[in-house]
Parts: structure tokens; sequence; C-alpha cells
RNA sequence: GGAGAGGUACCGAAGUGGUCAUAACGGGGCGGUCUUGAAAACCGUUAGGGGGCAACCCCACGUGGGUUCGAAUCCCACCCUCUCCGCCA
């Protein structure tokens, strides 16, 4: 969430950047005061409970003198019940204070382009050419089902729509793919792998900014109280929620493999052929953890660690920056790595790598302590894909797909196909 | 799921209605004195949130409620940990 001081103290800047997302204030017009209020009753308040500390503190000395404290009992009687009084409305404010500022976004960072939609994203780099083929090329669910690799009618029957099962060799692929990038990430890239439970609760979902917000758009167990995570960001991230870490641990880098739950409401009618766009896929999921001052730094390191899987793999791709209306809730700036997915006859969102400053640490408690001033201060956090897994296995099927229906396996992977070049 | 025990600072732990949470006591970390060096001993330190221009004040004993003039302490609910039983990959 925002800074309340950062409100108070730059509220036109700050309206501004939330606004340039184009969809209004998000309420941020009531904050100051309702924040205003709040301050006020606290002062007053404080001062109540000073003298209800002071007084009840000499009772027992006057009871020991043997005075009647009878009257200054009564006194404090109802001096407490005001105080809760005024409590409960400071409770209220409270929580009406933290439903506003939950609800509002992040502020993008200084430069992003503005614009509405993904046709104003900036792209910023290419590497590759889209994929030439001197045949009619098939979509990756023709590839996969003609090699009986993907079978998504047996997926709809035991689960519904937007479940797709993985045969043979497809589901090896799979494998193959998940490891291959926690390989890559943790061996090249210096990060630590965790693996973390695939259920967490509301708090864990609050911090990262999925709720309250996005609430319809994950599954929930109501038993527990739980959700299915959406992506491994939100384990991980809040991993280290309410702990104060030392300044030399940082940066700290996590990679994750999770399978990754969605709704996916709203999106009725969108990629509903294909592995694009599922209830549950496969994600490798990187996190940092940066002192404030380096976390742009980091965003780049970040993105180029998951550039570095679609270089590894020779699939075309390209970067875009994510123009204010695109952006994230939660995020200050965000580049979206696509690869050429044939098709589609366009590039196709792979990873998201985004730098969310301290908006995430405020709302997770995530804070470390400042080697020189002592201070202790939030951390940023930054998440990227590095890659969604059930993406990459599309665009394998459709970049390397052969004349004759077979797919080449990307040399980077042989070794954890058992050596094996080919699909067929 | 059942029964029991417990959650207090970096760790262990005392405190069971007030004037010791300014948290006893023990240990650890860091800094210092002493020492050729180290150990020991001794001294210091170990820094959460909010309000206020400040002085300073309020909150924080797992979490949230309640009782009371006053709660770490009594009551209720929930969360977590440990032990035993049951179930189980």
């Amino acid at each position: 969430m925002l800074d309340i001081k950062r409100i108070r103290a730059d509220y036109d800047a700050v309206k501004e950047a939330v606004e340039s997302r184009g969809k209004g204030d998000f309420g941020l017009s009531k904050v100051l005061d309702l924040d205003k209020e709040r301050r006020e009753i606290i002062a007053k308040v404080e001062d109540m409970k000073n003298k209800q500390k002071t007084v009840s503190k000499q009772i027992p000395m006057l009871k020991k003198e043997g005075k009647d404290t009878t009257e200054i009992m009564a006194e404090m009687k109802s001096l407490s019940e005001e105080v809760k009084e005024l409590d409960a409305k400071v409770k209220d404010i409270d929580e009406a204070l933290a439903d506003l500022l939950l609800g509002i976004p992040n502020t993008p960072c200084e430069g992003t382009p503005v614009g509405n939609s993904d046709e104003d994203n900036r792209e910023v780099r290419k590497w590759g050419e889209p994929t030439k083929f001197d045949f009619e090329p098939k979509a990756h669910w023709d590839v996969g089902t003609d090699l009986d690799i993907l079978d998504f009618e047996r997926g709809t029957k035991i689960a519904g729509a937007r479940f797709t099962v993985l045969k043979n060799q497809g589901a090896k692929l799979e494998r193959a793919l998940i490891n291959f990038m926690l390989d890559l990430h943790t061996e090249n890239h210096n990060f630590t792998e965790v693996m973390t439970p695939f259920m967490v609760n509301r708090g864990a979902m609050t911090g990262t900014g999925q709720l309250p917000k996005f609430e319809d758009d994950m599954f929930h167990i109501p038993a527990k109280d739980f959700f299915l995570v959406p992506t491994a960001e939100v384990p991980v991230t809040n991993l280290y929620s309410d702990e104060i870490l030392e300044q030399d641990l940082l940066p700290i880098n996590h990679t994750a493999y999770t399978p990754c739950f969605r709704k996916e409401a709203g999106s009725a009618g969108r990629d509903t052929r294909g592995i694009i766009r599922q209830h549950q896929f496969n994600k490798v999921e990187m996190v940092k953890f940066a002192e404030p001052d380096k976390s742009y730094e980091e965003l780049e390191i970040l993105t180029a660690a998951a550039e570095e899987v679609l270089k590894r793999l020779g699939l075309p791709y390209r970067v875009v920056q994510l123009c204010t209306g695109d952006l994230g809730f939660s995020s200050a700036k965000t580049y979206d790595i696509e690869v050429w997915m044939p098709s589609y006859g366009r590039y196709l969102e792979i990873s998201s790598c985004s730098n969310f400053e301290d908006y995430q640490a405020r709302r997770a408690n995530i804070r470390y302590r400042d080697n020189e001033t002592k201070k202790v201060m939030h951390v940023h956090t930054l998440n990227g894909s590095g890659l969604a897994v059930g993406r990459t296995m599309a665009a394998i099927l459709e970049n390397y797909q052969q004349v004759d229906g077979s797919v080449v396996i990307p040399e980077a992977l042989r070794p954890y196909m058992g050596g094996k070049e080919v699909l067929k």
C-alpha cells in the first residue's frame, strides 16, 4: 500500500500518478479527511488514557492510606467508558482507512509510458526474428494432439474447461522445462531455490496485493480459508513478512516452482484453445528483496535472467514496458517479455518482471535495518516469471515444429530429455 | 480428529489483579577495559508501532474480544508449538 505520510505530504503528485492509470482516483480523495479525523481523535483519547493510567496507579496508594476511593473510581469508570467509545471510533477509522489504502494501486514509476491498453506499451528490445516456415505451421494444440502428448478432452472430462492433461513426452518436457529453468537460475543467476506451500492464507494474499480487491480471481478453500496460489510470488514474497532483515542479506534472491491456480474470471472466450490460458499451469518464478536505491538495477538483472531462458531455448522474443493503463495493481514498473507465437501471428506474454518498490513490503511488513542510519526501512520487492512453463511448451511446439509434424527439442533441453533430439 | 501442556526481549525463563515491562535471573551477540594473544573477570550495549513542532505521550506479554478504576495475570473465541492417542503418504 502507499505510505500515508507520503499521501499527506505529496497529495497532488500521488493523485496524478494514481489517476494516470486511467481508472479514477481509487478513493484516494477520502484518505486525507479520514487521516485527519483519526489523528484528532487519537490525540484526545491518548490524553484520556494518560490520566487513566496516572490515577489508576494512585488508587492502591490511597487505599493503603485508608482513604475512600469510591468517588474517584466512579469518575474513572465514566472516563473508561469514554475511552472505550473513542477507541472503537479509532478502530473503525483505522479499518476504513486500511480498506481504502488496500484498494489504492501503486504509483507508476517516473517515465512510465502513459496509455490505456497494451497498445500503448513501449517496445524496449527484440531478440531473434519471428520464425519462418516453408510449410503451413500448425497451432500448438494440433501439434500436441497429433503427437499424443496433449490431451484436452480428458483434461476437460476429469476437471473441466481450461484443464489439460500432459502425456508421455509432453509430461516429460514439462518436467524438463521446470528443471532447466530452476537449474539455470540457481546455478547461473544466483537465486536460491525454495519450495513452498501451494496454498496460503488471507494474510499472505493481502501482503502481495491479490486481496482484498481480486478475491474473485482466486480459488478459495473454504474449509480452512486458504487460497490456491495464483503465482509463487505470493508464498515467496511473504516468506519474510513481519520480519526485519539485516541489510547485509540484501538482495535476497529466490526462485521457486509452483503450479499456479487462476479462475480466469472475466476472460471467458479468450485464448480458449490450447494451453495458453488454463485454470492450472506451472511456472518458475524469481523473487528479489532489494535495498530501495538498488531496486531498479535489480529489475534489469531480473529481466535479463528471464530473457536468458528464452535465449537458451532459441525462442524469439521482445521486451515491452507496460504503460500506465496496463500496469498491474501493485507494480511501479513492469517489463513483459513476449515470445513469438506463430499461431497467434504475434508476440505473446510469457513473463512479467516487476518492481513493486515498497508497495508490497508495506502491506506484508517486510523491512530491513539500514547499516548506517540504523533505521528500520521497508525493502523493495521484485518478481518475474522465469518462465511460465505451459506457454514455453506451447512456444516450443509451435516454433520448433517440422513439416512432418515432429518437434525438434531445443539443445539446452536435451540433457533433461534423456538426450532425445526430436519429439515424434 | 481426541486429551493434555504451553506461547513474555536474540535464546532460555520468572512474574498468576495494582506502586518491578523502565521485563527479575541465566545465556548469546556486539563494543570496551585488562592481556604478548586468548580465556576469565569487569563495564557498556542489544534500538517495534503510532501521535506531537517539541517537551513528551499512547500502544505492543501469540491474535481478537470481554470483565475491572486498573489485566501478562481472570473470562471467551481463534491461531500456532510441543507430548500422547487415533488416522495416514
